[in-house]
DNA sequence: CATGAATGAGCATTCATTCAT
DNA sequence: AATGAATGAATGCTCATTCAT
């Protein structure tokens, strides 16, 4: 069966396959492309250079990631639930795209310092979420206003990153949507205003 | 002045050097042979290979580093005054060496799977020392006792390592231990037993 | 203003040009293809490959050049006026033309050995006209009749060839046709039959 | 039996080797290392990169060329007598080399224009035993005082490259060195002050 | 113990040419 | 006739590791 999906899509895709099998050194723009099911000239039609493909791809599966995210934690939510909701759809999503995992958790982190500057780019509106969500907390009332956004911000991040990252290293063997809740709470928790 | 520190030492401080300064993937083994001052070959009499370098490296200093955090958590303390300590500790440490925080937070990073498997098995060791203050927090019921107890070393663990990735990442230009106070009570926060 | 050149000329004035600015190695098919306003596979309906559009330009660009030189060099002339007029010639049309002279004189010249070849069958019809101008001088015993004239033919048009590369080299910074009178007596200095 | 040159001669006699019997575009850095007996990341111990091959290969070639032409021309000599000698060691020389006869006359012109600048830079010695020569004619009143000097230097080096290449092209069918006679003569004829 | 010259596997990228439309 | 997307062969250079001295 011929391959159909636009080229630029395929190559990504092949990509993420590629790394997340044989590792990012591994990981031949050769191999891509065959993968790909194209020729490896092809690949510089649709990709300024090899490094152009990692960012691509990361941008591409984090901008579907965190759209998700968004879309997911709607209005009518409270702060906490929404945190909730960022954590659930968050292992949710790496948990149903196994290389994607592998690849953003552990191969896309041995790049160099320029691509990890273009990949926290990229991150950065995930960042963006949070730091609305604490907002709306602290505004409502809801978490504490003593609190350090930033710091706060990254407790959520670190720690949502590291216990995905565990999970994968632990190479997926239990099923992590299963601890959303948990993480919720146990984030949530320092964050509550006593009454 | 002739560099009298045991060989082996005087390469692995080269390493820290030279990694921190021209990034992981330009530190050849020709340049850590340099910079130590020893011929390229004489580094294969004290390390097996490239890799081992950053493994020992990474022992060596590590080890120093855990046991200094290990030795300020004396026993008179409350298990959230050792948590103080050790975010503090922490913190101090990667402030007073700039070249180890880089290494740590950023360049090691980019090694491959493999290499990264044995950095984790150094970690283990700091990883047990947060456990066991959860433990006794949990024991002597100044902590809740219905925390996952992996997941929260993974909250304490992720939340100081990108509170640190950040820091570095903007090339250090606050003082970080100025934090120290402020994360602890952050993660404490979401542990505490309530009346 | 659309293109009604024949296409054909077009991708041959294109070549010159691209060649001229950009030197041998950097004019790919692609940027000649650009410059002419075609599709790069149309240059393959006029030119079997890329090595025959140099081909062709050469010749087309040395046919009209050897053509002025001859009907330049009229009957009425002696054989010495018409070196002259051949020098004169050679100097105005490559002065007149600049992207044409830093063709032919450095970036052609940078091909391989079998485009060479060819060029050199291209230039046989230039060599002809030397050679019938000294073949006369000899009969009408202007030129002494000692001389070698395949010898006297590579002393002409080293000469000339010589003279025009240098001048080319100091990126033309001083006007050529000056310098044909001198060139033309120096040559036939030592020609002339002496009384 | 094991090479005992030194590497650095070793592969720059490979590489005029195998540009002479390949082309310059089939020359590949394996391909020199290969006939030079060495591994390819050996070129790279005694040479910056290609390019750099080849600027010693004409370095140090034509160092030796000139030499010999400098010593060959000595001071008991008349300007004619040194300008036969000169036309004479330059014939023989490549006539006695015949790969260098064609990398230099062919091969080597087909590089860049970067290459090409150093190899003039290289040729300018060449020039500056011709202007001296010319030089000492006018001042002894042997050669017309009312000549371009530069002229007359283009004059003599085309002719003599335009003949050695001519000869290189028919692959050296004839004797070359006995047309240095000839060459000579007819050069100096157009230089000769008449009585 | 120490040296450092030598090794050679490994890979991103370019570009002339083709061919389905 | 004209297009231009796709092809895939081809290569200079780096650097971890070895080993004769």
């Amino acid at each position: 069966m011929k391959q159909t999906k636009p080229k630029y899509r395929q190559i990504i895709d092949a990509a993420v396959e590629v790394i997340a099998e044989n590792g990012y050194h591994s990981s031949q723009v050769s191999k891509i492309a065959k993968r790909a099911g194209v020729a490896d000239g092809t690949i510089y039609l649709y990709f300024k250079n090899k490094e152009d493909i990692l960012v691509s791809l990361f941008q591409e599966k984090m901008g579907v990631f965190i759209e998700r995210i968004e879309s997911a934690t709607t209005s009518r939510q409270t702060p906490s639930e929404k945190l909730r909701v960022l954590v659930e759809t968050h292992f949710e999503q790496l948990s149903e795209d196994h290389h994607l995992a592998v690849v953003t958790q552990l191969e896309l982190r041995q790049s160099n310092k320029m691509l990890r500057m273009k990949i926290n780019s990229v991150l950065k509106k995930y960042l963006d979420v949070i730091d609305e969500i604490v907002e709306e907390g602290i505004r409502e009332e809801v978490f504490r206003d003593n609190i350090n956004r930033k710091l706060v911000r990254q407790l959520i991040f670190g720690t949502i990153d590291e216990v995905v990252t565990n999970w994968v290293m632990k190479e997926e063997r239990y099923d992590i949507t299963k601890q959303a809740k948990e993480v919720h709470e146990m984030i949530v928790e320092g964050l509550l205003r006593r009454p």
